[in-house]
DNA sequence: CGTCCCCTTGAGTTATTTCAACACTCGTGG
DNA sequence: CCACGAGTGTTGAAATAACTCAAGGGGACG
């Protein structure tokens, strides 16, 4: 997948240190951008922050996060190599985001989008589709979250994360069980159990916990 | 609130009667249309059909669904007077919607806004603001079918549709309680048993199963 | 070698669902 | 006017999926 142009020799830098390149968020919609790294857990942007920024994963992983009052979490979305995130058409970030594990991340000014949308409708529309896709993924997750269980949720997120990655059937995840309880709306054990119970049924096999080879059976599972 | 303009003198017609019109979905954005009326429970459109209108309530209410292949159903929005519905950026529609109650509904066709869209950045933009409110909704939703219980969902159901009716704490709900436990990710007893439990704590008076007035402790309980 | 972090597993608890019965409203038709 | 049935909402009792609490394993790292 390619996600920058010129992006040879693309070596991850301290945080802070920008790189003048091209981020080509869709066919057609290439913007100039600079390069940033940020290390596991290290927050990209806050809830509520001016959205100055729109941002594209260079590798690593990133997640969307959400916080209660009282500590319950949720996390909205992955980000993989490619993916565009922090995408607002308003002024602020709706939710926060952290790097799931050390990332490479384009940044692209947010007016940078904004006059190329003003100025020419074609560009505006890629905006568009790319909140549009969003919005797609939302509504699949939602129908997760809404009516399926525990072990249709686990596959679910399985199957998204193999159909992400490289064909082949095993994946690798860069994040952690309590990253994908707080994605799936359920708790740590239930997605460990859960996680057991599949590598029983000969669903997958595991080697690691982060290491997961997916047999055709699980394919059936994912309602 | 002020759907269309000229609006005077609409009665709602049978299906398939148009009557030419202007939307005004947001500031500045408005397009020719015509009205439609559909009946209780009626579709509006299917999931996968070809989106060739986008559409706006006038008066009623109107539900997106998904149906799971086993018959399990959620529902992802309910859309009253005002609000805009079946925008799509692609081609095909994500969702069924279906009329709630007795409802009228104003089309314009999906073509006069994207040729809105190429020809002027400003247009574009609106559209892409509509898409991200409703993006922004589901995002909300989201932390509530991931993390709230019965009765946080609930209040913040009530809260929300108080907050989108004239101000005031009573409300009408036009739909079931199968819709409204779709939309939560509940059963129809979980939600009729949680709206008991509301008001023997004073939280909210109900007069008929569809009528409600909000207390000022609800708000405490919308997590 | 000890500590920290993450993952797994077990046992007991609980929120919510499931199943079943009953109440209410509203047309329709005798 | 009442009987009837369909559709919708409420309530109770039992079942269960998922959660909570608690303990232990294993790898990474100083």
């Amino acid at each position: 997948m390619q996600v920058l142009q010129s992006q040879v020799g693309a070596e991850p830098q301290t945080t802070g240190a920008p790189d003048r390149r091209i981020a080509q968020f869709a066919p057609g919609a290439a913007f100039a951008c600079f390069t940033m790294c940020f290390s596991r857990n290290e927050e990209i942007f806050a809830e509520e922050e001016e959205a100055d920024f729109v941002y594209q994963v260079v590798s690593g992983a990133v997640r969307d996060v959400r916080i209660m009052s009282d500590g319950r979490r949720q996390i909205g979305a992955f980000h993989l190599a490619g993916d565009v995130f922090g995408l607002e058409c308003g002024e602020r970030h709706r939710y926060s985001a952290e790097a799931v594990v050390d990332s490479e991340v384009a940044l692209v000014r947010r007016s940078t989008l904004h006059k190329a949308a003003d100025a020419d409708g074609g560009a505006a529309r890629r905006l568009w589709a790319i909140t549009s896709r969003d919005l797609q993924r939302l509504q699949d997750h939602m129908l997760l979250l809404c009516r399926k269980s525990a072990v249709e949720r686990v596959a679910s997120f399985l199957v998204g994360m193999a159909g992400r990655g490289v064909a082949g059937e095993a994946i690798d995840l860069p994040m952690s069980r309590t990253d994908i309880a707080d994605y799936l709306g359920l708790t740590i054990e239930t997605v460990s159990r859960t996680l057991t119970q599949l590598e029983r049924d000969r669903a997958i096999s595991m080697s690691g916990s982060r290491h997961i080879v997916l047999h055709d059976r699980l394919f059936a599972l994912d309602g």
